[in-house]
DNA sequence: CACACGATTGCAACCGGTTGCCAAAAATTG
DNA sequence: CAATTTTTGGCAACCGGTTGCAATCGTGTG
């Protein structure tokens, strides 16, 4: 080879432009923004560019052309199974349009959380929220400046996709009204979340309309362990059934039960969120509600770059809202007969007291 | 305020030497390397930098000084939850020491990782390779100019963090010799897979130690579908316990297992390779080696800091072994007696044929 | 044949920092 | 008090690209 760029280094836009005895600025053009150059200049410059195993420098090129060609997700915890759905999600969109993925981890903190967002602006092109744990205001003044969508965060002005839990929970209702269930738990998860907020909401939207009688069971931290306070309190409020917050509670639930031996679904019919891995081969499985939720991180990755890149016509939706479905497992079944309810909870004479307000057929 | 930057734009360190009446030089020298400047100096630039809410372009920052602060995890297949322990480790890691993870999926490909590692020369300072598809020599001689670690890949001049499952297999080996099995399979993961050879070699040493009769089947792909496949030829090879190559083919297996009718761990015991997410609540939890996965992840990155922060003294290690230890749950069993090894699988009169070389005591 | 215009390509400034080198200022020394 | 050090801070080059502007060249036109 003739000339080879400085021993060791890896070739640069000059290394390029010297060997194919052009200028820098041409070598750029030849290659970001072919027809500008001559056609036989550009074959040359492509065939320098090869020899040297050329690869543009990504940092330098974001410096003048401000665009990093990365997207940032945020996540509140790592360790929750939820967000690896959407990790992969993401991260496949984003590698088909030749994105690179970098995952940060706010520990489910406001603050960690808007300081990541101050750093990012300058190293991503635009930033995935999931579960944001933002003020509304905050949120849309960030989305205001940054490029920016939320997963399961719906507020006013800022772009977001939404898993439709609310439409799957009155699935999940009917579902357990059909077998006979008359008082069904609510087991909360964390008091600041969104979600939780909505699916309480229309649960006890729709078991008023179905007139069940609902309670609401704790805030709990969205992890399995909590699965075991939830489970006693469930038995101590005798309900026949619970919805959780989320799959993992639900599963933890399970073991707790399991661990007591209380039959599931004979004795306690159990209803999870979000269907992540795991649900299905628990035991027994999980009947809980399907949601799309790599599909959420694709869509969130296809709203954000269609900002990022508009192709005329057509403004990006703000809004995308993912269906929800109730997935039938083994964990829910007949509500037990009311002979003992709960032959190992703590008696409470009281509690067939609270009968259903609407006869059985 | 007097002196703030350009509307809009987010300020820059001649922003903020404006408004401390300094030069951007002596911004950079109080920021960065304190003890230069003044102690009054310093002052100032650190108030005008606060009030600005000034922010250095990282991107700029990696242009001159080389460092990006970022380092890549890849990963062959996001979809395997082996691989959410390590994304989850060695991002804590490294945002404990400030650094960003690139996410990046190499698709199982050696090219596409090739490639990858070609592009992340440039944007991060450093990789984490999990489960490496390289051969041996393209590894070292990756590793040899660019700081790398792998993860489960042990190859001269790598710095490697691996996994000691061949010890944990002889444990498991032990547990199955003492349930009473005589002739056990494994279920091959995929062929090029560096930790399948090892596991498998490993089980042939204890075995032929153990006197035990082994068969190896198939070469599968580490994924829970595997499963099907697996359990069905396992039960035609008439063994009464299986070590899989991971507990995504495990709990697969136990899922077909569990839709034939075959009893775990009753007919048939399963051996799992890991302790993923969700070995611990299938049905039945999983026998499995359990791997500290999560440090593995962590341990890398301390591996791969070490040698980008050099802090004089001891050269790092180059490897890091991590045992693996027997986690005993109910997927194992007794052997079934000699009665019907095997009901619902085709009868193979020459099975019990192959007797142990060992007498039982 | 002079002039104009489009296609190409080079020059140079700039993106936002970092850092070697030098000079002014302050402190120390004889 | 002059000479010598030591501090301190500015200048300017540079990292690796991008891009506005101008120069060059070829050719169509009147």
């Amino acid at each position: 080879m003739s000339i080879s760029p400085a021993a060791g280094r890896s070739a640069t836009i000059h290394d390029v432009a010297a060997r194919a005895g052009v200028a820098a600025s041409t070598v750029s053009r030849a290659l970001s923004n072919p027809g500008r150059v001559n056609f036989r200049t550009r074959e040359r410059v492509e065939q320098a560019a090869a020899e040297l195993n050329y690869i543009p420098s990504s940092q330098a090129r974001a410096l003048t052309s401000g665009r990093t060609v990365a997207v940032a997700l945020l996540v509140p915890d790592i360790t929750n199974p939820f967000y690896f759905d959407i990790i992969r999600g993401t991260q496949m969109q984003l590698k088909a349009a030749g994105y690179t993925q970098l995952l940060v981890d706010t520990e489910e903190s406001a603050e960690v959380e808007a300081e990541a967002i101050e750093k990012l602006r300058k190293s991503a092109d635009g930033v995935i929220l999931t579960a944001s744990r933002l003020t509304d205001d905050e949120l849309s003044r960030a989305a205001a400046t940054f490029p920016l969508v939320a997963i399961n965060r719906g507020v006013r002005d800022v772009p977001s996709v939404v898993i439709d839990t609310p439409s799957g929970i009155g699935q999940a209702l009917d579902h357990l009204v059909s077998l006979g269930h008359r008082r069904v738990a609510y087991i909360s998860g964390p008091a600041g979340s969104w979600s939780n907020a909505r699916r309480w909401q229309a649960l006890q939207r729709h078991a008023s309309d179905l007139g069940l009688d609902v309670v609401k069971i704790g805030n709990f931290p969205p992890k399995m362990t909590s699965g075991a306070a939830a489970a006693d309190a469930a038995v101590n409020q005798a309900v026949t059934a619970c919805v959780a917050f989320n799959d993992l509670i639900a599963i933890g639930m399970l073991q707790r039960l399991a661990e007591r031996g209380i039959q599931v679904p004979d004795q306690m019919s159990i209803v999870g969120c979000d269907d992540i891995f795991g649900a299905e081969f628990c035991n027994p499985p999980l009947t809980t509600l399907t949601a799309p939720i790599e599909q959420a991180g694709r869509v969130a990755i296809t709203m954000l770059l269609g900002r990022l890149n508009p192709t005329g016509g057509t403004a990006p939706r703000q809004l995308s809202t993912l269906p929800t479905h109730l997935t039938v497992r083994a964990s829910t079944g007949p509500a037990p007969s009311r002979a003992d309810p709960n032959a190992d909870a703590p008696t409470d004479p009281a509690s067939t007291g609270t009968a259903p307000t609407r006869s059985a057929p």
